[in-house]
RNA sequence: GGAGGGAUGCCUGAGUGGUUAAAAGGGACGGGCUGUAAACCCGUUGGCUAUGCCUACGGUGGUUCGAAUCCACCUCCCUCCA
């Protein structure tokens, strides 16, 4: 297809969130004429998503932006469920008071990438348990489960794989890509939802969503995936020294995302300025022609555009305040993770090691003591050499504070009280 | 139901009685070079109250001076046969 003529298509296809439709340019006529309703669905294991999630979470977005409805689908049934892919991450099963714990908390992430009301391009979300835990076995076999082919079940790659593999597939396993068409059905039903989205590993599941309502409910359903996002050397991207960065602040501050962020290697700029940020495509062309050192400064504009989205303005400018003092004067930013302690153990001689670990710099003393003798601790920017130095109050700042430094980015401050 | 094979550290995967906190690779982290980038080179990679102690090779018991390694039972997985 040429040009899409929907606002919606033309902003997604130019900012590189198309993968596949089932067919665009009967998508793209119906975007043009009125409004979509469309979903994705969230797994509702943890109160938090993270960034592996952020391109599904701007896809809501930009088709907001664009005068469509998205609906954000909670796995609160399949969860329940429990889904036991993965050999030794089998989920444990989580109460309905967790999982309504978890909803409201990844709610409250949502909300500041799309508005949630009654109108008819507000965002709503639901959880697929309002219905999944209704069915019934035998009616659902028969009016759903006759729909699908065992044979085209054994042919998708997500179960083809498997075989291939030689590893098991529960029968449990087996039924989730029928659940899940089966979602798409139900929301189609209760709200007039006609395009599924989600990453591409999903499509399969998708095209059976699709398939399922045209002969159950005579629908025509659309499907469309979004690339994987790998960083430009090929790993997942998303993950970082510890862990996942999630978008809440309480399990990731603010200056961590933005570090993020400003982290991202040069040749993956443009692209994520594209998916990540609202800023206007002739801007980012521009930012991204920025040769050598000068890509840092369009870096630091998509950690800025990113964090605000997540945390808000004031939390990004903070962060990049603190960043700008750290990194580029060598100082010890204010906005630098704090972690205060007793005085009177800085006054007996606290060990580094110890201090590190508290800090949040090792996960263990012993890493920490690793670290140090690796030459990878700085005291006040000072190297350390001794792997067993103690902090006294000495060490501390005219401002009060002891800079530690694990690295040359990680970084936090310790003070006693 | 029968016969055989397997379960090792974050992951893959060696190891079949002591020198094994466990080869190798991957990943991750740190150092060097840089631009808070990539690539490359080097180092580190169980915990602790740290020249020692503790925990660890699916689980529980046992044999032995000594077990990831041998035996018994259990759990889970795979293959073949019914």
């Amino acid at each position: 297809m040429s040009e899409p003529r929907s606002e919606f298509l033309r902003d997604i296809v130019a900012r590189g969130f198309m993968h596949q439709c089932t067919d665009l340019d009967a998508l793209d006529e119906k975007a043009a004429n009125g409004t979509v309703v469309a979903y994705i669905g969230y797994d509702c294991t943890g109160p938090s998503l993270h960034v592996g999630h952020m391109v599904s979470i701007m896809m809501l977005r930009r088709m907001q932006q664009t005068g469509h409805k998205p609906i954000v689908l909670m796995g609160g049934g399949t969860t329940k469920v429990g889904d036991p892919s993965g050999k030794d991450e089998q989920r444990q099963l989580l109460t309905d008071e967790q999982i309504a714990a978890n909803m409201a908390s990844i709610r409250k992430s949502f909300e500041n990438y799309v508005t949630f009301g009654d109108g008819p391009t507000d965002a709503v979300m639901v959880n697929n348990d309002d219905w999944l835990s209704e069915l019934q076995y035998i009616p659902f076999l028969r009016d759903v489960g006759r729909h699908f082919s065992v044979n085209r079940m054994l042919s998708m790659d997500s179960v083809k794989l498997r075989l291939d593999r030689e590893q098991p597939l529960s029968f449990l396993e087996f039924n989730y890509m029928i659940l899940q068409g089966y979602d798409f059905v139900e929301l189609y039903r209760r709200y007039g939802c006609c395009l599924q989205m989600g990453g591409s590993d999903q499509w399969g599941n998708i095209v059976n969503g699709v398939e399922l309502g045209r002969r159950v409910a005579n629908a025509q359903l659309f499907g469309l995936t979004t690339p994987l996002i790998t960083t430009a050397s090929g790993a997942k991207m998303g993950k970082t020294a510890d862990g996942a960065v999630w978008l809440n602040a309480d399990m990731r501050s603010p200056w961590e995302y933005w570090q993020f962020w400003r982290n991202t290697e040069d040749a993956d700029v443009g692209r994520f300025l594209r998916l990540f940020t609202d800023l206007p495509l002739d801007e980012i062309a521009r930012l991204e022609k920025a040769e050598g050192a000068e890509i840092n400064e369009a870096k630091k504009i998509l950690a800025n555009e990113a964090t605000t989205l997540c945390h808000g303005a004031q939390a990004a400018a903070e962060a990049a305040e603190t960043a700008r003092r750290t990194f580029e004067e060598g100082d010890a930013g204010e906005g630098l993770p704090t972690v205060t302690i007793d005085a009177a153990r800085l006054n007996a001689g606290l060990p580094l090691y110890e201090a590190m670990k508290e800090a949040g710099l090792a996960q263990s003393n012993g890493e920490a003591r690793r670290l140090i003798k690796g030459g990878g601790a700085r005291v006040n920017d000072q190297p350390v050499q001794e792997e067993l130095r103690s902090l006294t109050s000495d060490d501390l700042g005219s401002d009060g504070a002891i800079k530690l430094s694990a690295g040359k980015k990680r970084h936090a401050l310790l003070r006693a009280e």
